[in-house]
Parts: structure tokens; C-alpha cells; sequence
DNA sequence: AATTTTAATATGTATGCACATAATAAGATG
DNA sequence: CATCTTATTATGTGCATACATATTAAAATT
């Protein structure tokens, strides 16, 4: 008899939910009767369901059972990789342009204290791809006032220096402002496609970046 | 002595990470050197490190052994919830009008038959939130054809009905056509978020969404 | 009837062990 | 020296077992 991988366990589950065997809604039975039905132990059937579960589509509780969810908020993983590679990765050639870096204080929503200002244009085959406007606390990585952001940006030199334990992620659009508009090559008012990050480590602020791509830019994913 | 969860085991690694104790490109010990040094059995050890491996932060290759990623690609993970649910989680009241039903022939890009055409307007304290445009192919799902949608949306009543083994969403961000700004209540040009969905079944469209935000609108995550 | 206590149950997970598998390094062969 | 073969190694995973823990249901108490 051939060993059953918890792969092959997951596929089926997800089969036997993709064809309405089991409904939004149904209890599964136990993991024992499930692990023994599909003949496998129940160490391996576990680690296939928590996998479902973590997609979104099965809704697990301790001692009520195991769950079709009934409005599975579908969960997209989207990656957010440094401009440079999503660029390269296109295959086009990438080039950066560092447009300011100074000491000013940020908006009161962003922090209370001086910080360093970097505004930078990234292009792709020596178009205008994408602007980024951040702010770096600068008390936290003090290394950042040496480093030489015109041969490296900051974001790539955050990554590879600056610790973080949280973040967040926003999407949105908007209408380009004139002097945006101006350094992409855009027309006044046209949408643009803004992606803002912001980190913290250990509650602490380190750095908060918009970067602005026009519309063209997609972000894409598969559920 | 009390017993060590791989949560735990996995907020040290963690930590070493962030306090940069491992730089990124080092190379970790091996499983069974590490589960020694932390007390716990290899297993638990590997749960952990595959669960970091999963968020980008350590990169592991058979043979190989375990790295610190030099770059992280972080990954966001996004919900992609239903739009009444997204209302009424805001505390806001919600409503929905059906504008278009018929049956036409979509753009070639999207399928090459007859399909099902929705157009509807979601309200959130009946104010215009989105607008929704979809193509449903009503070959694979026909009891589409006999659902009231003025009562149930589209996107609802396919989560509830239709099953699906892949999909896609993409963000992105674009102008108002002048018809989609009259509907939404914009301006001519102004900015809209668009969050486009099309899913497949075995390879077999079954539906393409195209849901219109005005720009306040933003897809937020942590990391 | 309302509340608290206790028991039962399904999932969560730690452990030791065995073997699978991919990737690499070392060795054999031409 | 180049190439093919074989051994080695680190991760990947299955399994049996034991116990942990959250949650619900039943029982006992007020």
C-alpha cells in the first residue's frame, strides 16, 4: 500500500468541497472517523484540514468540530517585493534616482519627532515607474545618515539593515498632484495606484512609505 | 519543567532574526543541533521554522539547511470579504440595486460565449460604495438564471452556489469613466480603486468581476 | 429556573521513531 | 579532466501515542 501524503489528503477534502459533497455549513466528521475513512493517521488528516482551515474555506473549533465555512472570506497572499526586483523580474532594466533627503517633521499622524525625509524615483527601462515618498525614524537605525542612498534605496537598505516586527499594508488610488503628475510623466489629475507601508519594532515607529505608480500598475494574486 | 509550544519556539527564532543575532544569508544550524539547543524535539522545531520558512523570513532547501532570507519578500495577506459583510463590519447600513441584467457576449479576453451580464450598485448608509460589473458563465452554473438578484447579490449568491477551484484578484487603480462617475456620484476623472476577480472551475471560466470603489476606499493588511 | 460544577469531546500539539526525498559532495569511471 | 555513479546529509513527512485545552453538554446545586 502506498503512503498517503497530507497533500494528497488536502486535495481530496478540497475536491469533496469543490464538488458540494459537503455543503457551507456541514459539520465534517471527527478527525478519528475521517483519518480512519481516509486510511491515513490522524497526525497526517490533522495537518490537511489545519491547512483548509488556515485558506479559509474550513472553520475549526475545539470540541463543536470541523466546519464548510459558509462565507469564506477569501484570503489573497500578495507579495511586496523591493522595486528593484519586481522590475528586473519583468525584465526590463531598473534605475533609481534619489530626489531629496532631508531632516523635517513629519505630519503629526506619522510621528512627533524629526525625522528623515527621502523622496526617490524608480524607473523601469528609464521610464518613470514608480515614486516613493517615506519617512524614516532615523533615532532608530542612526546607520541610515551614513549610508549613500543614491547608489542604494532606502527601501532595499531598510530591508537588509533595519529590524522590524510589524507592519502595515494599505492599497488605494488617487488622483495624482501636479508635481506628482510632473515627476511620473503624468497627466494632472490621472489615477494613480498608491501602495503605503508602514513598520514599527516593538511599538516603536521606523519607517512610513507611499509609493505611487501610475495607474498602469496591478497587484495581483491567486486565491 | 514546562512544556515548550512551537509558537514559542518560533517567537525566539524570531526574535534572533530581528535582533539580528542571525543576519540575513546566515546559515542556521540543523534541525536536530537547534531542537537540542532549544529543548524540544525536532518536530517541533521543524514546525516552527516551516512556519517562518512560509512567511519568507527563513529560506530552507533539503540537503541544503536553513537561511535567513536576504530578501524577504514579504507577503501580505489580504481579505477579500463580501460587500454587504464589509458594510455592515463598518457599522454602516446596507443596500443593493440591481441596474443590469441581460445576456450578452463578453469581451473575447474574458470568454468566448454568451454569458450572463450584472451590473449593481452597493450602497453603505445609501450612499453609493461600489459598483459592481460581472460576467457570469451561466453554463456552468444555470440556476443563476433562476435566482432573484434584486434581493441576493451576484457575488453571494455565487459563493453560496457556485463552486470554484481557482481564481484571481487583482487591485488596481484607474479614471472614472464619465458613466461609472455618474453612478458613484464623482466627478469626471476622478480616481476609483478597482478590485478585479475572475475564477475558474477545472480551467473553466465561471466568473469575472470588476468591483468600482471611489477612492476613499483602501485594502489594508498587516504583515 | 438560574447558576455553578463537572464530565465529555473534538481539536491542538509534543514526542520518538522511521523512512522519503532532494540536493550536494565524494568517489569511480571513462 | 569530464562525466557518471554512489554515498551523505538536511529537510520533509508519516505514524502511534500521550496529553493539553477550549468548548459544549450534562449534572448538581442553589
Amino acid at each position: 500500500m502506498t503512503r498517503q501524503s497530507w497533500h494528497k489528503i488536502k486535495d481530496q477534502v478540497m475536491e469533496k468541497l469543490n464538488s458540494r459533497y459537503w455543503l457551507p455549513g456541514d459539520k465534517l466528521p471527527n478527525e478519528e472517523i475521517m483519518a480512519r475513512d481516509f486510511g491515513v493517521a490522524r497526525t497526517t488528516l490533522n495537518r490537511a484540514l489545519r491547512d483548509i482551515a488556515k485558506e479559509g474555506f474550513l472553520i475549526r473549533r475545539r470540541k463543536a468540530g470541523t466546519f464548510v465555512a459558509t462565507h469564506p472570506v477569501r484570503r489573497a497572499i500578495v507579495n511586496i517585493p523591493i522595486i528593484r526586483h519586481e522590475v528586473e523580474t519583468a525584465g526590463k532594466s531598473y534605475a533609481y534616482k534619489l530626489l531629496e533627503q532631508s531632516i523635517k517633521t513629519p505630519p503629526e499622524t506619522i510621528y512627533n519627532q524629526p525625522c528623515l525625509y527621502i523622496r526617490a524615483l524608480h524607473y523601469a527601462d528609464h521610464i518613470p515607474h514608480a515614486l516613493e515618498e517615506r519617512w524614516i525614524n532615523h533615532h532608530i537605525v542612526p546607520e541610515i545618515l551614513d549610508a549613500d542612498l543614491h547608489t542604494i534605496s532606502a527601501n532595499e537598505w531598510l530591508v537588509l539593515n533595519a529590524p522590524f516586527s510589524s507592519g502595515l499594508v494599505g492599497f488605494s488610488a488617487a488622483n495624482a498632484h501636479p508635481e506628482q503628475a510632473k515627476i511620473l510623466g503624468l497627466q494632472d489629475k490621472d489615477a494613480v495606484f498608491v501602495v503605503n507601508r508602514d513598520t514599527w519594532q516593538d511599538g516603536v515607529f521606523v519607517t512610513s512609505a507611499n509609493i505611487i505608480y501610475t495607474s498602469a500598475y496591478r497587484v495581483e494574486s491567486y486565491l
